[in-house]
RNA sequence: GGCCCCAUCGUCUAGAGGCCUAGGACAUUGGAUUUUCAGUCCAAGAACUGGGGUUCGAAUCCCCAUGGGGUCACCA
């Protein structure tokens, strides 16, 4: 059922001040979908019922997309041939759809209020009935109609729903899905205070802008029957649509929900990425992870994860490639992506996977684009090296550094030798150690005399002086690094070494002997 | 409750009647390698919700049950 027009896509967010990691999902096939085709794709705003300032809303939403490389190709902030795209400025178009569809008498001005209908509804439930209208408003006269209208009488408009069909779409991913209108109520198109309902702008706005596909979560499923009896009233063909399955927390069927933070944060897969931002949020000034959570597209930028791996991992979710692959740049997501090989199931969003595609893609990293990427990070907290320094440092970090904030995993290479402080847990491990102190004065004065600070030459004196003191290297290595870094694990000890410099090295291990009285 | 959707390892998924003693990835566990960590390599454990059909044959088709989810607004 594909349709012979030039594929066209729309994402319509609501300005709510932040970009939902689902609702990006969703947005990333519709893209997808645009760019597999060679399509248009189109951002529009629903923001029919907003009282908050829409532009400062529409900020965050606009840099995911930004950020991620995700273009658009007609819509807000950049116009196209349907402008206006935000529909608190398409009113007129609705009004003009709402008469059209008044004068067909395929819509009806309903002046039962709120109160009676609400009392209708009350009833059936009592008597275990379905709800629908009760239409009183069809019975009146014109003469009666245009009285209550002089009177200024209240009334909203609905669709005049043909109880006698069923409406049968062909989704894209869940086939064919029917629906029986006898027992729908009428919805509401206009609100008595003139303004318009989603159901309504949207299938509006869809036929006005000749939207060919409409990709959108599975919670919109049930309003697909009223928009797609309004596209019948309104004479259009429907678009064809494809509900793709709800990204959920990890292990739950529930959708993923800013609302459920407090839950979320104690799933296993979730959990990392909570700590981590309440780790290091505060360090960067970004809060903690109540502020910025793991649910927010934002969250992902701002810890500094590569939008290719945030796109391969949205990508996995609700769709594959084939039984093998895992890993997908974006090209390649492009290029393979189709609407059949949606999942049907909702998806867990699970943050290991996640990590791990991140993983891989800040591996294959080239060096100076680690450098570039680490700096803001450098530079929030003050600590600072030369390009030549950082890139030397991140070759020996290597695949340790898995999102850029990492970097502030490594004070060992920004520290001053003064108040680079020791990990208490290895450094009492040391001082339950007898000799110790000898050891640490030893290698100092080994390290002292080397004229080559270089990591190869460095590894060769150690393990050299180690085997003549028949040491095992092992208690070699241990107060070394610990001098050295401060730390009782990281990158190569000696490439550790080189990067610090001889001075500095010999400064640290002193102070070291000094905490090992 | 009505209507609608969904149902394979802990998680993401492959699977469109025989290639399935159900494949891959993440996670987990064990081993190897390494000065630690990370990584890499090897290995292990781990699933078709249940019951009826249809068929020579069912994870795959049909029905029922069960479970989960969505939706029933003058929200989007």
């Amino acid at each position: 059922m594909t349709s012979p027009r030039p594929v066209r896509t729309r994402f319509a967010p609501s300005p709510t001040g932040y970009m939902h990691i689902g609702g990006m999902r969703t947005a990333f096939f519709c893209w997808l979908w645009a760019r597999h085709t060679g399509g248009t794709f189109i951002l529009r705003i629903d923001d029919t019922d907003q009282q908050r300032n829409v532009s400062e809303a529409l900020q965050p939403i606009f840099r995911a997309f930004q950020w991620l490389g995700l273009d658009w190709d007609e819509g807000a902030e950049k116009g196209g041939p349907y402008t206006p795209y935000y529909q608190s400025q398409r009113t007129g178009i609705y009004r003009e759809a709402i008469d059209r569809l008044l004068a067909e008498g395929k819509a009806f001005k309903d002046f039962d209020q709120p109160d009676v209908v609400q009392q209708d509804r009350a009833e059936a439930e009592a008597a275990k009935r379905n709800y629908v209208n009760i239409r009183r408003s069809l019975e009146l006269t014109p003469e009666k109609i245009a009285e209550l209208e002089a009177a200024g009488t209240p009334y909203v408009v609905r669709l005049l729903v043909p109880r006698d069909q069923s409406v049968t779409i062909h989704d894209a991913v869940r086939g064919e899905v029917t629906w029986d209108c006898g027992t729908m109520p009428d919805p509401v198109l206009m609100r008595s205070n003139g303004t318009f309902l989603y159901n309504f702008a949207s299938v509006v706005d869809d036929a006005a802008m000749e939207i060919t596909h409409v990709i959108r979560a599975e919670e919109h499923l049930t309003n697909t029957c009223v928009q797609t009896l309004l596209f019948r009233a309104l004479g259009c063909e429907p678009p064809v649509f494809a509900h793709i399955p709800f990204i959920t927390s990890p292990g739950s069927t529930k959708k993923l929900s800013k609302r459920d933070l407090d839950k979320l944060r104690n799933v296993p897969a979730l959990k990392k990425l909570f700590d981590r931002a309440d780790e290091i949020g505060p360090k960067l000034g970004l809060g903690d992870s109540k502020t910025l959570s793991p649910v927010m597209v934002e969250y992902y930028e701002k810890m500094g994860y590569l939008p290719a791996g945030i796109l391969n991992a949205l990508a996995r979710l609700g769709w594959s490639l084939d039984d093998k692959t895992e890993i997908m740049d974006l090209k390649m997501i492009v290029e393979n992506f189709t609407l059949d090989r949606i999942v049907k199931s909702s998806a867990g969003f699970d943050g290991d996977k996640l990590q791990a595609l991140q993983a891989h893609w800040m591996n294959v990293l080239p060096i100076s684009d680690k450098v570039a990427g680490v700096k803001p990070y450098l530079d929030k907290v003050g600590w600072g090296a030369t390009d030549e320094r950082l890139a030397a440092m991140l070759a020996g970090i290597g695949d340790r550094l898995k999102i850029f904030s990492d970097i502030l995993d490594y004070r060992e290479f920004f520290s001053d030798d003064e108040t680079l402080e020791f990990e208490s847990k290895p450094l009492e491990k040391l001082r339950s150690q007898a000799g110790s102190r000898e050891m640490v004065q030893a290698l100092q004065s080994l390290l002292q005399d080397t004229k080559s600070w270089q990591a190869t030459a460095l590894d060769q004196l150690v393990h050299q002086w180690a085997e003549q003191q028949s040491h095992k290297i092992g208690q070699v290595v241990a107060p070394l690094r610990l001098g050295v870094t401060g730390r009782g694990s990281g990158i190569g000890l000696f490439d550790a070494m080189e990067l610090i410099g001889q001075m500095s090295c010999l400064l640290r291990l002193s102070r070291l002997a000094e905490k090992l009285v």
